[in-house]
DNA sequence: GCATATGGGACTGAAACGGTCCGGTATATA
DNA sequence: TATATACCGGACCGTTTCAGTCCCATATGC
């Protein structure tokens, strides 16, 4: 799977919907907007709101906003705000200090690190500007690339700023 | 998150076990070296063997062994055995026709695919034998490969592995 | 003061996950 | 051929996680 919830799924789309149109929005009308349950709309934009990448305005005429400009928001911030630190597995986790029970056997636990850093990487290319105005071609080397070793290293290697 | 399963990562060693000792082996002495339980280590070894990641031979003197060499196996078909294929949203797994609600509104479609793609060359990149035998170097460029060079702090110092 | 809007957390039903167990079948060996 | 060994397939179950809702407290504009 290497799924991700639906909950994430969400963010993803509100703060997208937040990048192409700024300014602030109330809970309310973002989720009629993006058709997503108000409750569940609110409820995501809360821990967005918690983890700076939204910034919030209590009372009327309140609401949310980004907060900061959308080129300058990974798609990893928007992810790990709603499910926590991206980590492959348990052991790949070097926050919590989740020791591997079977590490003398399995020393497999560096290269988890390593296919963890992989994915963050593939995910800190990606910046809410891109998700909310694609097309602007830069994309397309990383899905153009998927074909052997060169591609993780060439994406990144070429600056993902256009915008 | 983007977590994989215990199950997964029990697949994984389980394999690892296989490739760096080669021959054929009883699921009971694979779950005894590995310590995972025997059940549990049975179930995953019968998706293993379905998936033809490994070949079972059954009777009297049975057992499993892999079916290609280590290095001709990519850690995402062991991923795949047991998870299904690879997909991080629901709408960006090609194979369900499952058509987003929300596509109109939220344009993200490509972009996840895009995603999904980076993650999926990630896994691809890793063999089992570098699972098995790690040291060789190969890995080392694709961790160091992202621009991002403060997430991966720490990373290359990590170079505890071996056992 | 009042309407509006977010903050925080409790709560629930449903689904997925981890793990176990059992009857069936294939095969090597005595 | 008889028997012990070992995989095959799937049912089963307790626990956890997930998606979604609801309520009350608090902050703010008018």
């Amino acid at each position: 799977m290497l799924r991700i919830s639906k909950m994430t799924d969400y963010a993803v789309v509100l703060a997208t919907h937040l990048a192409a149109a700024d300014g602030a929005h109330a809970a309310r009308d973002l989720a009629l907007q993006t058709q997503i349950p108000e409750p569940t709309a609110s409820k995501v934009l809360k821990k967005l709101a918690r983890a700076g990448v939204v910034i919030s305005q209590r009372g009327a005429k309140g609401g949310y906003a980004l907060a900061r400009r959308p080129e300058q928001i990974g798609i990893h911030e928007v992810i790990e705000a709603i499910e926590g630190p991206i980590a492959v597995t348990e052991c790949s986790d070097e926050s919590t200090d989740s020791f591997c029970e079977y590490e003398t056997n399995c020393g497999v636990r560096a290269n988890w690190q390593r296919i963890n850093l992989a994915v963050q990487a593939a995910l800190s290319e990606i910046s809410l500007a891109d998700m909310a105005f694609p097309g602007t071609g830069e994309l397309i080397s990383i899905a153009l690339s998927s074909k052997d070793a060169e591609r993780m290293r060439g994406a990144g290697t070429q600056g993902n700023d256009v915008h």
